[in-house]
DNA sequence: ATTTGTGCAAATCGTTTGCATCTGA
DNA sequence: TCAGATGCAAACGATTTGCACAAAT
């Protein structure tokens, strides 16, 4: 008997997770699917999850934190750290800086090569520079 | 009756703390001279409280949030967000940057004009850029 | 069949809040 | 006196964990 016949975007997104050393189970397959569709996105946990819920794809919350730390460890996703206390993930891996904005949380990329950096010191002895990390912090005018 | 003779180091931190609008009172007093005793100093909220019992100044991990909140508002402290569910803050309230080892949390301060930002572009309308922030992530070598 | 992932609920962590009591001017 | 500060404990929100069950190879 022949397999049931898989969309195209799923076994794309199927061969990704693999080359990450994932197992493609339903779950990280819609996930995938929602997070990498189309265009970079930030997303948290419980954006991300409330997303799935409406898209119709049953997950848990718990589901959601390994699936994103999953792919953060997998090169998949990047985390930035804005506030204490909420984390965000962004799908654009690539170097590129932020825009944010304290007074709304408003989040917005900088292409990498608008803004450069000069300068870094040497990093002290059996350190290495894994990322320089720049937000813009915006306010009202 | 004559008032009892202060240290001068309380004259002079309670002299501040009016000039900040704080009225200056013990546990302020007690935080204030533990955080800008000598040199520039990185402090968490329970990092600045194991200090204060230690030190033997009584005071509350709910004192030590407000203090810490109300300092960084006066202008005396900066806030630095470096891993989501953690909040530092930096006596060094000038501007300047940051390394942060990932591995084991250490941070260290990078003078002000050292590193060079070129190329930030115009913030959206109606916002204008509050504060660029610098931090160069490390991991061991 | 075995390994790995998932869901649920409880646990944890840092932080905030409500409120009665205390303190500084 | 009395506005403002403090301490305590309970409340909170985001995240993590433990463990039984389910799914992928």
């Amino acid at each position: 008997m022949r397999k049931k016949k898989a969309p195209l975007a799923d076994t794309l997104t199927t061969a990704r997770l693999k080359v990450a050393g994932l197992r493609p189970t339903r779950q990280r397959i819609a996930l995938a699917r929602l997070l990498f569709g189309r265009g970079n996105r930030h997303v948290s946990a419980e954006s991300l999850y409330d997303e799935s819920v409406k898209a119709g794809v049953p997950v848990s919350l718990a589901t959601i934190y390994n699936t994103l730390h999953q792919f953060t460890r997998a090169g998949l996703l990047q985390q930035i750290v804005l506030e204490p206390g909420r984390n965000y993930f962004d799908t654009n891996t690539g170097e590129h800086q932020h825009f944010y904005s304290e007074d709304d949380g408003a989040l917005f990329d900088i292409p990498g090569d608008v803004i450069s950096v000069s300068g870094v010191p040497e990093p002290p002895r059996g350190m290495a520079v894994d990322r320089v990390e720049v937000v813009v912090r915006l306010k009202r005018a």
